[in-house]
DNA sequence: GAGGAGATGTTTGTAGGTGAGTATAAGTAT
DNA sequence: ATACTTATACTCACCTACAAACATCTCCTC
């Protein structure tokens, strides 16, 4: 379970080094291999290989496919999506699309939300945080944490 | 499992360079075989053959064939597709049925839909994709990404 | 049999992805 | 506190994937 928030630099070819904490939980086997793709708010969203597989194989795979708006539903998740590796020194090469999606430049907050990753613009990491966290005690109120 | 979108252009004679990212998964043995066919959409629908033989095998190889209406949706099937294969290059030859079918020019769109592979002139893909994608967050109610 | 058109195969160039090396900073242990 | 180890940052060099042009082959026509 992804958790912990920091911020690293892309270099300029587009790499960008994952946090020591989260490379062995984001690819455990010797494939490297992990998902990215588009998140629901302006972010890139990183999930590890066999929960990806969970999801889709739960959500999609048997989703009816009869008429054109339940085709473009897979069509919606699937395109965005792309396979990564982590390389021998702990970084992965983050597609155009996704890093013009997320808006990132250079400064890059990577942030654990449980399941997956999500890559945020410094910017929008805070102004989200500052419009939906709340500032009173009690507006959560069916979590006991 | 296929995913991503690529735009590559089809070269004066009709091929088309598939993305490295999905010629392994498409024809993974020497073979270099797989199978296009018509898209449910305005678009051409390509499956590795493994893929294609369960789709056929599940759904078709054991339709009645007892009425004309029953033989016809089964040649409906079977008479747009074609084996084809992945030349050295990475290229195939995208015969002139399917192109026309998919109304393909120069430009096309390819993108990975899980089980199969599209191909799209890049209109009709952007025009689909804006009638059926949601804008808001919240429609796919029962899918968490 | 010769010429031509279409199909198939090969070559070459370029840009971007991929890997390696070193330097600096941070963290840990003695 | 100091030495040692590990993690991040930056730079450079190479190599692969894509694109486009060029060459070769086959089949059809005249």
């Amino acid at each position: 379970m992804f958790v912990g928030e920091y911020k690293y630099n892309l270099e300029e070819k587009g790499r960008l080094f994952i946090p020591v904490e989260f490379r062995r939980e984001l690819a455990p086997d010797a494939q490297n291999t992990f998902v990215a793709t588009q998140g629901q708010d302006e972010c890139i969203a990183v999930y590890p290989l066999n929960i990806w597989k969970e999801v889709i194989e739960k959500e999609l795979l048997n989703y009816p496919q009869d008429t054109p708006e339940q085709r473009w539903l897979v069509r919606h998740f699937t395109k965005p999506a792309k396979y990564l590796k982590i390389d021998s020194q702990g970084r992965i090469n983050i597609p155009q699309r996704l890093s013009e999606y997320a808006k990132l430049n250079k400064e890059v907050m990577i942030v654990g939300a449980l399941r997956r990753i999500e890559l945020w613009h410094p910017d929008n990491y805070i102004s989200g945080e500052t419009e939906f966290t709340p500032s009173k005690p009690g507006i959560f109120p069916n979590l006991k944490l």
